[in-house]
DNA sequence: TTGACACGAAACCAAAAGGTTTCATATACT
DNA sequence: AGTATATGAAACCTTTTGGTTTCGTGTCAA
């Protein structure tokens, strides 16, 4: 046994009730309970899904007390962004390329200047 | 009648196959017989996992012939990208905030130097 | 030590997902 | 005209998924 995922991330975000609960979680760890009061569903239930959460690293928990926190894992999500990434090539906009040179240059050598932008960004 | 779509991105994407599907037609258009000769499975099957990403609108069908050409939709992933860039912003990267950033400002107000790199980048 | 609370495991169930085979239809080839 | 190719629809089957209720265990508060 070990790390075997049986549910990747894919299969993890498919579910509404999970990405609510990570959205959730964004703000900050949460018991069971507490989560479970924002669904139309029992306590159980998402207790599943948070299992199934825990199961492809997208949260992670801790015991305090009687209570178990679940925490988000954002990190998790890089594998998304990186398949994302690979598609990104194809959408022919120039903003998506710059992102996908950032992607792969990871950090490297890149010089970034953010004016103070006093003008108002007119959308669009 | 009409969009209401009934598969969402999330759901499309949360299978391999379709997934698989999805860098197949990366490369170019290609009819249903041709995609199948990729997987262990049926032509039928196949045709399904299509009506799938058809319905998502990660793909879009021409007809040509005979043959009916599926082709890669990306645009379609830009509801994926926008989910993810909300966590992203829990990641703590400097990179990903950049990315946060270029995404809102949407090729507003940014200056970018990328420097004729000489040096090889190394990962640190 | 007794009771209330927080939680997951288990057993169960209905519906959805992912396959199969068979069949009908449209197009192309000769 | 007649045959072969390309495809999706239909009916069907099995496994997975997402939910339920019930029960046992651990922890906190009196």
């Amino acid at each position: 046994m070990s790390a075997a995922p049986k549910h990747d991330i894919f299969q993890a975000i498919a579910d509404p009730t999970r990405r609510k609960i990570l959205r959730l979680l964004a703000d900050k760890k949460l018991p069971v309970t507490a989560i479970s009061k924002h669904f139309p569903m029992s306590r159980t239930a998402v207790s599943k899904h948070l299992r199934i959460l825990l199961e492809s690293k997208l949260v992670s928990v801790e015991k305090s007390g009687r209570e178990k926190l679940y925490k988000l894992q954002p990190e998790a999500l890089l594998e998304l962004k990186h398949w994302l990434s690979f598609f990104e090539q194809f959408w022919d906009n120039k903003i998506s390329m710059l992102k996908h040179f950032v992607e792969n240059e990871e950090a490297g050598n890149l010089n970034l200047i953010i004016p103070k932008s006093n003008e108002e960004s007119k959308d669009s």
